[in-house]
DNA sequence: CAGAGTGATGTATGCGCTTACAGGCAGCGC
DNA sequence: GCGCTGCCTGTAAGCGCATACATCACTCTG
């Protein structure tokens, strides 16, 4: 059936600019296609003159070998893959806040493909679209051995669907609201206790009562966890909720970071003092907002960011702020996917909650120079 | 030879855990698997009725269409590549420079990725390992319509049999110093116009005459189109030689910009009037360095760099350098694959050289609030 | 020198899907 | 009533590779 001699069903393979295949490989150095799968596969297992003929072939043909067919064969493709948000507006390509707006993916997408790569892996990426076409991870589910789905990027019922046949892992987000989704595993980091150490950083170690947490906005399960872990704080402290609001804001960009810094300088008179910022680039836009209001930071106010952007350490003043290990973030979701795809799948999920760092800097009044406290590392199974 | 029903040959199936297939949705929902397909690849052709049946049996299942068999069958992925190099030092995960070297080629991917998903593409991406596998380009290229490689990723020759037979399009780099590479799509940015006209700027603008160029890596291309624009704009302007040194760097990196600072202020007495770095990264270094031993900027020294990363708009004072459209030139790269995969081969290669801007900001004296120029855009074919 | 053992290669099948092509079955005009 | 036309569905043949198994040419052992 498939003899190569000339027989009409291959005919294709005539036509010029076809790409090669095993056959033509195999026909050009008079072996099977076996032998020029093998030189592939287990080169050891070929007599060298013949692999070398192979070879040869292969390389004035311009043959590499079809990753579906060998997939399809193998039953495995060599690729894991992530899918993602898109929360760039597309309209606003050279936007301030797209550059900005890229850093957290980006650093999950640069840690798995690290990851990826160690495993012998490869790694297929897809975002979202707003509102886009439901099968974006039908498409990356059908191509991979198994991927990371950042949360609430996926709707549940499909997840919970694809992921009962193939390893998926959740990042970010709770452990898994969603009970039909407990089985995932999960990395996420300690997105309460830093926001925790932080503000007691600033109630404890500069005497601050009298905070403004900005950035609530709703259905973000990490930024809730951090504005819990801002109450906890306060509320041990003894400060009332009066003492400490919050401003939710539609968008955690450094526009809204401006608008909320001059939201609350113009509170009458009674300004926080200290705007705790549910993310670093909103704290950046107020950094530049409250410089034009000719507000000093710190010694007028003090701003906190969260997450550890590069822009934090290098926008003046310094910001003091928790930093995300999102690089390892994708870097743990890889080696979960690469356990579950060489292990018996009877294993429990694991949930991992990475350790947060908080980094004090200027913007509260630490020196640049402070040692960086580690908050809460924490691993569960179960 | 397809049969469902019990042979032998697809036992496996039988297994409980198994991944499902058109077969097992088909027997359970009671049609074939072609309507199955069918569903899938065109849903108009099937009577409302049976595509809810087929759907709802899919949904039962946790059924997702292979990727590998629909590639295999219909000849073609559904998905673009890139290939770009790993600069970062694996050991140094957590370094300063880390984070900020991610930004160019992070800029690519998402221009890529957002330009593919336009166009209904996923993006596989691999980064080259440091004297890894060389079958890196084989892997991706064997799994992929079409795909980009950045300047110096590849092997040439490697490149050279690949893409006799599929869409490759070069990123950065010189259009094609190899002449057995010509034929190939080519998306590059006009360096040497852009660093002219920034050197330009500040010998007509700000009358200095004593400029130092820093990061003349060799082996760059792009870096040596820089430095070209660098000395041609002297040269008009009649400086010589002596008063437009270049300090040679082996790494773009913060650390060796702020290395690179301290080289030039040592030079007993007559530190250059202003340093040309070629990429915003060691701008950025040498502004840190330069703070910390009191040269004040643009004061005493004028800095500028090159690429317009998001970094250089926050430091301060913030820096004056030249934009390259990174994303844009993701995308590009995109279409240029997109036009190839629908168009007829016999279409002569396409070399877009896409416009920069210089941006002048404080580091040079400029207002921040300045109108940016541009520099030569320009479309050549050929 | 026969038979067992070994290494290199060929043969044949199927991975899960797409897609021409072929059929079945309505409704239509004659 | 008959053939025709369209619509829907089934049949079957690969897509390019991996791999179990068969084959073949030798070498080795007794």
């Amino acid at each position: 059936m498939h003899q190569r001699d000339g027989g009409p069903t291959h005919e294709r393979h005539r036509i010029v600019n076809a790409i090669p295949t095993v056959y033509d490989v195999a026909e050009r150095s008079g072996v099977s296609i076996a032998t020029v799968s093998r030189v592939y596969r287990s080169p050891d297992s070929v007599r060298a003159a013949t692999r070398e003929r192979v070879l040869a072939a292969a390389g004035e043909l311009g043959y590499v070998p079809s990753g579906n067919a060998r997939g399809l064969a193998s039953r495995s493709t060599g690729v894991l893959g992530l899918c993602f948000p898109d929360y760039s507006d597309p309209d606003t390509l050279d936007a301030e806040d797209d550059d900005a707006a890229m850093l957290y993916s980006d650093q999950i997408i640069r840690g798995m493909e690290r990851a990826a790569r160690r495993h012998g892996y490869a790694l297929l990426i897809a975002a979202s679209l707003e509102g886009g076409p439901e099968n974006l991870v039908a498409q990356v589910a059908g191509r991979v051995d198994g991927f990371a789905v950042m949360a609430r990027t996926v709707p549940t019922e499909e997840l919970e669907a694809i992921s009962r046949r193939r390893p998926v892992v959740m990042l970010a987000g709770p452990r898994a609201k969603d009970p039909s989704l407990d089985h995932l595993d999960h990395v996420e980091v300690a997105n309460e206790d830093g926001q925790y150490e932080l503000t007691r950083h600033l109630v404890h170690d500069h005497g601050l009562r009298h905070l403004a947490y900005v950035g609530l906005v709703d259905e973000s399960p990490d930024v809730e966890a951090r504005f819990r872990g801002f109450r906890r704080a306060c509320h041990e402290a003894g400060i009332e909720a009066a003492a400490a609001p919050a401003l939710r804001m539609p968008m955690m960009t450094q526009a809204e970071g401006a608008r909320a810094a001059h939201l609350l300088c113009e509170g009458d008179g009674d300004r926080p003092e200290a705007f705790v910022f549910a993310n670093d680039q909103m704290a950046v836009g107020a950094l530049q907002a409250l410089e034009r209001r000719g507000v000093r930071v710190p010694d007028d106010v003090v701003v906190t960011g969260f997450d550890g952007i590069p822009l934090s350490r290098l926008v003046r003043p310094a910001l003091t702020t928790v930093r995300q290990p999102m690089v390892r973030m994708g870097e743990e979701a890889v080696d979960l996917l690469v356990r579950r795809l060489s292990g018996q799948p009877p294993e429990e999920p694991v949930s991992l909650m990475l350790p947060v760092g908080v980094v004090r800097r200027a913007s509260c009044g630490c020196d640049e120079a402070t040692t960086p406290s580690t908050a809460t590392p924490s691993t569960m199974t179960g």
